[in-house]
Formats: C-alpha cells, structure tokens, sequence
DNA sequence: CTATGCTGTGCAACCGGTTGCATGTCAACC
DNA sequence: GGTTGACATGCAACCGGTTGCACAGCATAG
C-alpha cells in the first residue's frame, strides 16, 4: 500500500526489506518450492507492504521469455477479424501473456515489417491470413515460432478454417430449393479461402447437376458486391454464393435496386457469418469459427513455446450452413430478366 | 546477410567486428552526432553485415522507454472499436510504437488486471469507453501517462467524441419531416456516451417542441432493439433514436416482424455508423468519428510522452447527421397501432 | 611553449531481474 | 563420531543495451 514512485519498487528494495538476498526474492516468486515456506511468506509479506510488482521487461530480458505474443492480421475492421482477435486475447491471457495486435493493411510489405518490429518483443507470432508470401513466411518461421491461420505453408504450423463443408452444404441447401442455375461471386485471387470456397462450390455443383457460373469481385466489399449483379443476372442464374458475407450484402443491395426480391425471386448465400443476424432480411451464411480459429491458434502456439517439438500441426475446423432469410425456392420459371 | 541463429546478433558482436567499445555501437544508432561519420559509417556497415537488429526489450530496460503503448478497450468485436483499433495502430506506427490490444469484456475488474498488466512494458495507455470507476482510473493515472477517449475525468487527457451535435441534427431531421412524437431508446446507464446522447435529445425535443419518451434497452444489443419494439410502439411515436447502430438494428427487425414499413410508417436513426451502408435498407445514423479519436488518442499520448507537461488537454469531435434510407415523413395521420 | 578547451572514444556502472555455483547448516547414516 | 548429502540461501555473472565520466589527441589562445 506504499506510494508507489514512477518506476515502481524493486526486487532490491524488497530484499533489503526482508533482509534476504535479491535472488530469494527472484525465487520466491520462480521457484518457491526452492525456498523455505516461511522465507516465501516474509518475502512476498515484504513485497505487499512495498506494492512490489516483477518487471516484465527485466525477466524478458535474462529469460528470454517474454510473454508476449503478437497476432498479425490484414485488417482489424474487417468484421471476419474482431471476434477472432477477442477470441486470441482471452486465450493468451488464460497463459499470463500480453497480445500485440499488428494491422498489415493487406499489404505484404507492411506485414513484413511488423513482423520485424515485434520480432524483438514476442515468444512467437500468429498471422491471420497472410498477404506474405510462403517464402517469407517461412523464412521469419525459421526465426521465432509462428502459427498460421488460414494459409497453409508446408512445415509450419496452422489452424485453417475449412469453409469447404459449409459451401458444400450451401450449395445442396440451394439444389434442395430447386435452384439449377447458380453464380460463385469469388474475392480476392490470393486469397487462400476463396481458392477453397471456389473449389468447394464448383465439386459440390458438379455433384448435384447444378450449372455454375462464377464472377469476381476482385476485392471483398459491398461496393464490389453492388457491381457484381449485372453480371450475376447475365448469367441467368437464381441463387448466388458470395466469397463473404460483405460482397454478399453488396448483391442484395443490388438486388433490391433491381427491383429483384429476395429470395422470392433470387437467392443468397454468404460466407463468415460475419454480419450475425444483424441485417434485414437476415442473411443466410456459412458459419466461420473465426473465434475458434483464434482461439486455438493462441493454443497451439503456447504448445510449441512448451515443447519445441510441435512444429507442422495442423487443425481444420469445419464449418456449416446457417440458413436464414436469403434463400428459398427457386422461381417457378426461370425468372423474366430485368 | 550472415546467418543469424536463434537470439539474433547483439551489439557485442558488432563492436568486435567493427573494431569499437560496444558504447559507440550504441551511440551510433542513438545519438551518432557524437562520433565522427567515418566511425559511424564502419559501425554501420559491420551491423549490415552480421543482420544486427537492437533489441527493443534491452533498451527499454535502461532507458524506461519501451516503445509500447496498450490500448483497451471494453469489446474488441463490437463494430464500434475495430476501426478505431486500427486508426491507433496506423498512427503508433508512424511514432514507431507497438500496440498491445486489451479487451475488458465490459467488466471493471478486467479492465484493472489488464492495465497492471500493460504497465510493466508499455509508456503509455489508451483506455478507450473504460467501464472503470473514476478513482481507479485516476490512481492509474498516478502511475503512467493515460489517456482516454469517451470518458471525462478530471485532469487527465482526453478524447471526446460529441454525438451531441449530430443527435440534435437527428432530432432536427425527424422534426423537419413533420415527426411530433419521438422516442429515444437507451443504452447502459454507465456510459458516458449514453448520458450524452440522452440529454442531446432531450434538449433538441424540447426546443422544437418535440414530444418525447424514453425506452431502456440497458445492453446496446441486437436483442434489446428486437424487444424494445413494443414498448417504442406503445408510446405512440412515429420515430425512434437509438443509442447505436446495432440496437437500431434490432429496433428495424422488430418492426419488420410487425409489419411497420420504414420509413413509411416509422423512422429509425442510429448512433455511431458502426455498420456504414452495409444494410438493406441501409441505415440513418449519427457519424461516430471512432477513428479520428482512436489517432488523436495516440497522438495525444505521444504528447504527453514527449513533455510531461501536456496534462489534461481534451479534444472533443463533432458529429454529424448521416441520412441514409431509414428517415422519412411522418404518416399523414397517427399510424393505427399494430 | 604551456594552459585551455573541444572532440571522439572507451571504461564501467547501471537498468531489474535470473540462475549456476559455492557455502553453511543440520540430520541421517555407517 | 565423522562423513555424506539434502536443503536453504547468498554471491556474482549475465541478459543487451545506455550513459556519466574519464581520458587521449589535437587545435587554439595567451
């Protein structure tokens, strides 16, 4: 309960307080079983009285450990991202650890430097999506513990979010609709999702005998999404599987301009669950177990930081349908374009 | 380029290879005015050599300063803060510091055992809608340089943003489209920002002769605006302002199950532009201003940090009326009750 | 030609902990 | 009863930098 001075109490201060050396004090609190227990109590007494608090720089500094990890994503307002950073946060602080968070703005090179900024600071790192390269990647592996999410570099490693069963199931939810005809709007080509949700969309069509068209959306925004439907109608499609829920709230924007309704007259499908239930009508996604992914990313890093054995582990999460307010049946005749 | 192994390459060695006291390492990349150019230029072409990086934590031990700041905030996954997370990390960048990111889970206690946390490795904190009580943020305060945003304490810097303005431009809105009887649902009683934007719309109504009611939905939710539907009905109200974008949200869906079209039959105004317009139809809200405060907050604090002398500065952001799809004119009559 | 001052560099202490090793104590053992 | 060993604690070096001070070299002033 002392006034604390700027800077704190030392492990001196205390030592001298309890009239013992400072390494009994270090050991008090490392490794206490090395002390006698009424030496632990008189220090840690001390301690109390002085408003002592370990100085985590300090032991980073002689240990090595530091305590800290640091995730790295490409765009902490992408609503994909925030549920996973609370998620990695809470987990790291279930281990006493401090999480730096890294926005890399899509941007390789940046991602590059933060990666080198907190290189100094951190026991090991998690990259969300990155926009690295897999040479880069593993060569910064190389230097301190790294965890993927959603990429997959041979050797390191991952937790990859399969959205493959839930586009799976999307696209026999839309057959079941009676849907024959439908579009795959796909994001961003380096992207290691939309490679996964694409091929997924493209087996499972295949599979049921549906006809499938895709069009880009180059980048994942609504505004992307808006400009997307032109070309969606062209195909004379009904339904619509967008790469994510924010391109898919684009389309139904679109729509509505169109005067198309949904899904009276067209279908729509989303990806992440990133918007919940929030929108109107409540769109039908697939879920994202983007809060599992960081979770288990924090994890898995902990465990190679335990053991230096762990190296290229892999989790996949499946992930399913939600259906919501988006789809129904298909027209009964393919519908008049407008 | 040389191969650097696990731990990096330290000043030692790059006095050995360059021929100096490790001092002038040090000097060379802290203050190389006090050694000649020829000096300095061999320091650092011995550190290219070998990949030196200085080591963030060791300088931060001798010099106090740690290059961190810890920004917390109460949700991490509410729409409200990603953008703002992000403008801080973008501007502590700039002033090459990194960003420790807390989540205090709305709860008081976690918001204290985080800031202890931090303390150790950071210079400075954000605490960003803290829930936490005044005393304990100006003991916190005591300690190290704190800065907040969206809370008022005496004497300690901050950032404000107004939402005032913009609910009286709101208010004016629906006054202008011929509203008489307004509702104002609200958030938690403990937010600063919720008193404000109460007593914004309150005194707007009064002025222009407005009747107004208040309807509680003590958690900012999309459930809370789904509930608070019936109540806002039964006030006999043609326009509703909600305390954000998420529980304005709920308030749409609730009136859409109930078969009110907005805005033919009812207006609905949001607070904070959390969602933009993603919605379908897309929402008319109150600017938030979330990521000029989240870069005036860091700037703020590297103030303070640069001179101890700033203390209790404020800047306090306007807001302004966005009017997107969900305000219109009041019905002719009364709408009968549903 | 000696006193004075400036410049560039090195020495060594320090930041606040951790940890290998040495020391001292005491009980158990042969 | 002396040896052995377990246990508790202290000493001092170390982590990788920073910084006050001392000192050497040289130029300028008196």
């Amino acid at each position: 309960m002392a006034a604390e001075r700027k800077g704190g109490v030392t492990i001196s201060q205390v030592a001298k307080e309890a009239g013992v050396a400072r390494s009994s004090v270090s050991r008090a609190y490392t490794r206490p079983d090395m002390l006698s227990p009424e030496t632990v109590e008189r220090i840690k007494a001390a301690a109390g009285k002085l408003g002592y608090v370990p100085n985590h720089t300090a032991r980073a500094l002689s240990t090595g450990r530091y305590g800290n990890v640091a995730l790295i994503v490409p765009d902490v307002a992408n609503p994909f991202f925030p549920p996973m950073i609370r998620a990695a946060q809470v987990e790291a602080d279930r281990s006493d650890f401090c999480v730096f968070l890294g926005n890399s703005d899509e941007d390789p090179e940046k991602e590059d430097q933060l990666l080198g900024r907190f290189a100094g600071q951190v026991e090991g790192i998690i990259l969300a999506s990155p926009r690295l390269s897999d040479e880069r990647i593993a060569a910064h592996a190389l230097l301190r513990p790294l965890v993927l999410i959603n990429r997959d570099v041979k050797g390191i490693p991952k937790v990859l979010i399969d959205s493959g069963t839930g586009i799976a199931e999307a696209t026999q939810h839309l057959a079941d609709f009676g849907h024959r005809n439908i579009v795959y709007v796909s994001g961003p080509s380096t992207s290691w999702s939309n490679k996964q949700r694409r091929a997924a969309v493209r087996h499972a069509s295949k599979k049921l005998g549906l006809e499938l068209s895709f069009v880009s959306a180059s980048v994942p925004s609504f505004e992307a999404g808006l400009q997307a439907v032109d070309a969606i109608l062209a195909k004379g499609a009904t339904a619509a599987i967008a790469f994510d829920d924010v391109t898919a709230q684009g389309i139904l924007a679109g729509l509505g301009e169109r005067g198309v309704s949904v899904p009276g007259e067209f279908s729509v499908v989303g990806c992440d669950d990133a918007l919940g239930p929030l929108t109107v009508p409540s769109l039908t996604t697939v879920s994202s177990r983007s809060i599992e992914a960081g979770k288990l990313a924090v994890s898995l890093l902990m465990e190679v930081l335990g053991s230096q054995a762990v190296r290229d582990a892999s989790y996949v999460l499946e992930t399913h349908l939600i259906v919501r307010s988006t789809t129904g049946h298909a027209p009964r005749r393919g519908r008049a374009r407008g």
